[in-house]
DNA sequence: CAAGATTGAGCCCTCAATCTTA
DNA sequence: TAAGATTGAGGGCTCAATCTTG
């Protein structure tokens, strides 16, 4: 007899995933939260860092699965906190930039010294080192095909 | 000389889970939708139509990893769709209890159909089944350690 | 008082519409 | 007209407070 497709183990699989991203969501903001910053403004911060200099809010949008509307709002906060700063471009006026703060700079670095405690709390006590290099790299491969734009920066690029 | 802090492979690794499960849920909600079911919703009914029987609304908070209050409104419109029924305890009034009704069983296998395509054409088109295997694999134990209610009922169980 | 569930207030996101510039 | 970004309206979630029952 065939098996229940309410049992498929496809439905399985994207239950662990969904199930995995919001308890370790959770378990990030409970800590988080408490510094100032939130999970999601520690992954925008995170990006400007990386990135050093201006980033295109669309191009911001699209790495952090935002829609254009939802990144604006985020970006605002992180301006109120000081965090970021907005440029606006010479060369194409419409275009608007978020560069990431000195005093945004230093928390970042400070954060995510918790933040790979925290990591260590809930992943390194599940997963070995080789098991976490075997997760990213299929991980690597879902994402390059459900997210794609998410290391992407526009092809116009530079102001 | 040490690698930089801010391109640490665990803080990849988290990245890459969020961004993978922010991505497909992204994907299911835009396909879902019209159908008049969420994913949320979907994910609900999914396990109330396994469990079959009433089930109590604090085992089904912990398990869809919502707080209570979160869980009382998602079952509030599942009950204004026709799809779910509220049970009261007899043994403990203070228990409330959701409930798949017939209508909302025959939706899910209707759903489930639809949502196994998706799943194919997103997860299935990145991963060969080998490595579903193995992803499920891993993802079972990060979830196990970061979400163990995700599969559990209350002890106090009965009504 | 503790446990279970619900309600009120507030936050953050999305969709659709708008404004500005190319 | 299209592209880029922002704003208004509405939905869904969380936190804290409340209500009911053990």
């Amino acid at each position: 007899m065939p098996a229940d497709p309410l049992d498929d183990p496809r439905l399985t699989l994207v239950g662990l995933l969904l199930e995995s991203a919001w308890g370790l969501q959770r378990a990030f903001d409970r800590r988080l939260a408490p510094d100032g910053v939130t999970n999601q403004g520690l992954e925008l911060l995170l990006r400007l860092a990386r990135t050093g200099g201006p980033l295109r809010m669309s191009d911001l949008a699209a790495q952090a699965t935002l829609t254009p509307s939802g990144l604006t709002r985020a970006v605002d906060r992180l301006v109120d906190s000081g965090l970021v700063e907005r440029h606006s471009c010479d060369t194409d006026r419409r275009g608007s930039f978020a560069a990431i703060t000195p005093r945004g700079a230093r928390l970042v670095r400070e954060a995510v010294v918790a933040h790979l405690a925290d990591i260590d709390a809930t992943v390194g006590t599940a997963l070995d080192r080789k098991e976490q290099r075997q997760l990213s790299a299929l991980l690597r491969k879902l994402r390059d095909n459900v997210h794609p734009t998410a290391t992407q920066r526009s092809l116009s690029g530079g102001c």
